[in-house]
DNA sequence: TATGAATGAGGATTCATTCAT
DNA sequence: CATGAATGAATCCTCATTCAT
């Protein structure tokens, strides 16, 4: 029924974004999305099953884009170490590029309900595959500790990526994302203990 | 106006976390709590100001007896490395052995509005205090890496524990939080790298 | 945003004077006042900002028509005697036309909150001034008392027509109205002092 | 059941007038009046049936008083015309010495609902009788005309006062009431006709 | 007499979705 | 394909009144 590609499409999804980075979740009407994306209500119908629908497909598109950019990214690279470097770099740097993706994507769509919340999760799976592959690709390699759950591995990663760009974007993205690049970096290698 | 404590003002508290790790947040109607607290909806009013306010109030005394409870763990062992591994082994245990509220606050009240969000927040700062005193503790007792800001190591080590507990509960609970305990700690302190 | 003309609009102000009438303000829930008019509940708030603005609303557009029959009434004749005459008749003509009216403008709107009232004194101040055109009209061709403040003859004469309505709906509008349309004139163009 | 007498009876009603004029009719609520009165809500019933109450015996012992004073004022003169200029000093004279007392009886209690404005009405009927006694008495005197319905006559005089005092109240009773009384005498006596 | 904690019925308003045009 | 007027279900909160103490 609803025809999930086209011109339309697009602009109702670069309107949600808005709409919902600037009003908050629970404040991001149907007929405010659709008057930011320059169509009647009802168009949102021909696209969309139902307003979860927005915002399910609003996460899934931009982060299957951003997996992708990540993956582009460290592919370039050839060891370990430097591709782990190049996920935080631009995990980091493509919310440093759209603040309104960080707010919707960190804070406002985590209002959602807990059906949204698990296609949500459904959208994450490419992501976290990605780091699953820079993990074993590591192990492989003899860099990274073996004996370790890679799930336990990439869980910890995104779990600190994502702590650090929610706290940034809690601070209202007053202070320069990119500058933690280098401190995570050592600390997800690294960890927090000094050997003598 | 509202009277923030007694016998109904705990069994208010305690049916809301009920009764939202069961309908979700947004299907929890006041009525629904009242209910289950064995009061009249207008009675709810005489402890809270208003629906937000028991969200609030939830989360603040849970989290608040929460960090005391890590808080008297990590005070009975000496060296820092113990600390954080009894912080890892305390976070754990408490949702481990609630799954109500560990579904409450790691899943639905994210879903409440910003406002509340805010004063979740401010309800997570003595624990966050905690976790950078013992972070304090390690550089200062020479075990831990200085020269990384200590509000970064802090985020890093919520962040990974945060994750982890969000992850457990998305997968349903299905498996031992706390045989994560071990390998969280090692990841914790000694990060990916294995060191020739 | 609340679009203040069309079919529905007047529909709906029918149907507020009607249900008003009959149940009373304080019994006259928007439910009811939507399906008297035949239209959702939604349907209102197209209309109508909210439910206090469907009462202001009603009594501007019912004073504004009562003002300009009125005018085109005594607009036929030419003396200052001849207008307060037909003024007086037309007050009670209109009233006695329309018993919902009546009960409604004279009664009920009055049991609505301070700021309701203070829109509906600004509805009657068109009718205000045209009284006082008409004192003003019969102060220069010297057929009325000069000396007099021009707004307290008005407000005696207005004090005069809106208590006899009053006392007349709250006797259930038992006797013919316009029977006191002589009476009421003389008293008010003589005054009660007999002259000797 | 209700005891209408004793010290709490007359203070709940001194309350009940203070809190109406500051408050408003709508937001004076049962427990707002008991705090002024310095007793408990429950002791509210041991001296009144309900809400409504409260506000009936207010205007009930209010309007006595009223009328009570006006008529020993107006029976220390002796011809007809000095007792209307009598009446219509201590009408206004009252409300400009109590300006709660003006703002509860002329604006808040009309907001109330249909029954306690019917008891209000009773209330006043003292008032009227007094009025028409006067009239009666200067037609007799061959002072006031005769063949006009004296019910007729009440009416307006009452209008006319009670419309002067409305609109001093709304606009604040920014002006002083008193020097009213003499235009407002020769109004009512001498109408707005000028005799040649 | 007096208290005040507890009760629970009642209603305005929002907003996702539909469907006639 | 596109429109946007119309729909109507769903819910938080207030406050007059009660009654155990």
């Amino acid at each position: 029924m609803a025809k999930k590609t086209g011109e339309k499409f697009e602009a109702i999804l670069d309107a949600a974004v808005k709409v919902i980075a600037q009003n908050g979740y629970h404040n991001s009407q149907v007929t405010k999305i659709a008057r930011e994306a320059r169509v009647a209500d009802g168009t949102i119908y021909l696209y969309f099953e139902n307003k979860d629908d927005i915002l399910v497909s609003l996460f899934h598109t931009r982060m299957d884009e951003f997996a992708t950019k990540v993956k582009q990214k460290i592919d370039l690279v050839d060891t370990p170490e430097e591709k782990l470097y190049q996920l935080i770099y631009m995990h980091f740097k493509i919310f440093a590029l759209d603040h309104n993706l960080a707010i919707v994507t960190q804070i406002e769509i985590r209002q959602s309900n807990r059906r949204i919340r698990n296609d949500i999760g459904k959208s994450l799976k490419k992501y976290h595959r990605l780091i699953e592959e820079l993990v074993e690709f590591g192990v492989q390699k003899g860099k990274f500790h073996d004996g370790i759950d890679v799930r336990l591995m990439r869980q910890m990663i995104f779990g600190i990526l994502d702590e650090t760009v929610s706290s940034w974007v809690m601070k209202d993205m007053k202070y320069d994302l990119l500058e933690l690049v280098d401190p995570i970096y050592f600390l997800i290698a690294n960890g927090i203990e000094r050997k003598s």
